[in-house]
DNA sequence: TTAACTCCCATTGACGCCCATGAAATCCCA
DNA sequence: TGGGATTTCATGGGCGTCAATGGGAGTTAA
């Protein structure tokens, strides 16, 4: 597997450790995770460390940002909290980011392709369906959207 | 053969498995699938975990998507269920899903081409008895589109 | 020494894997 | 071409493993 699918409501105990779902770990194999503090929404976004080393990359590629922009997407860097899961596939949810979203017993892991974030459960239930309400008043509809070019059958 | 054809009707057990077709299991191969809820009708849509991957990374491109429609893709994804066929190849139907779209003892899957739906067998039948009796009344007629160009004979 | 963090062990409930069965389609050989 | 033999499918059930979760002990740091 090799993107982040699917909505996974995990208990977070006392001493603020969360199970990673099975399913991500398992797209992230050996990789360590970054997390980031909320932005747009109130969700902590997370992406493997190579994606981070990619950005990293890509930052420093007149071609892709202005200087103004590498400054920005620097300072984002900075704000990066490296992850690691315990022997039991668990992280420690740093107190600070899980104060930012108002995470308390249970967090909602969300995957969103090449990241995930992390939410207040009923939180991101709120936020999902508006978005989707909206979207439909808009007239947009994911599931027909892009074509699929190449690849292959099915 | 590449693409999902034909509609087939299996049992659900008492632990909620259900053979996916062999048919469809030749489409697939070695790829897992994802099951993503019903939208625009009572049926469990699914397609290959790399198409998925495709739509995700599409979802990135800046080309393609505009950052609102991303952003109403991503969510999308984020309601998508990985499924790996067991060694007999069968799927375990989440019950969420089951029941969203009314399926208890028997599952139809219904190959429509880059995907395939998971219907209540009987919801199926009147669904395409409507569509096919409202296409006939507006003149539609699907054998008779596209022009396809070469190909042989046949 | 206290506090925070890491490692280790235990529990339970779900899930995947294995085997078995019967029916149906296919193959093969006369 | 007919009919038995073989393989493939769909289905059921039992069992072992792993995931999620909780708690305790040892370690490091302030």
């Amino acid at each position: 597997m090799s993107v982040f699918l699917g909505t996974f409501v995990n208990k977070v105990d006392r001493k603020g450790r969360v199970s990673v779902p099975a399913a991500f770990r398992a797209v992230l194999g050996e990789r360590a995770m970054v997390a980031f503090p909320p932005q747009d929404t109130t969700a902590i976004d997370v992406m493997s460390m190579d994606r981070v080393a990619r950005l990293s990359a890509a930052i420093e590629d007149p071609d892709q940002y202005s200087d103004e922009e590498a400054e920005e997407a620097r300072l984002f860097l900075s704000e990066g909290l490296p992850l690691q899961c315990d022997s039991e596939g668990r992280i420690v949810l740093p107190a600070e980011l899980a104060n930012a979203v108002g995470i308390d017993a249970e967090a909602a892991f969300v995957g969103l392709g090449e990241i995930f974030q992390i939410w207040h459960p009923s939180a991101f239930e709120t936020y999902k369906s508006e978005k989707l309400k909206s979207a439909k008043a808009k007239g947009l509809n994911p599931r027909r959207r892009p074509r699929l070019g190449s690849g292959g059958s099915a």
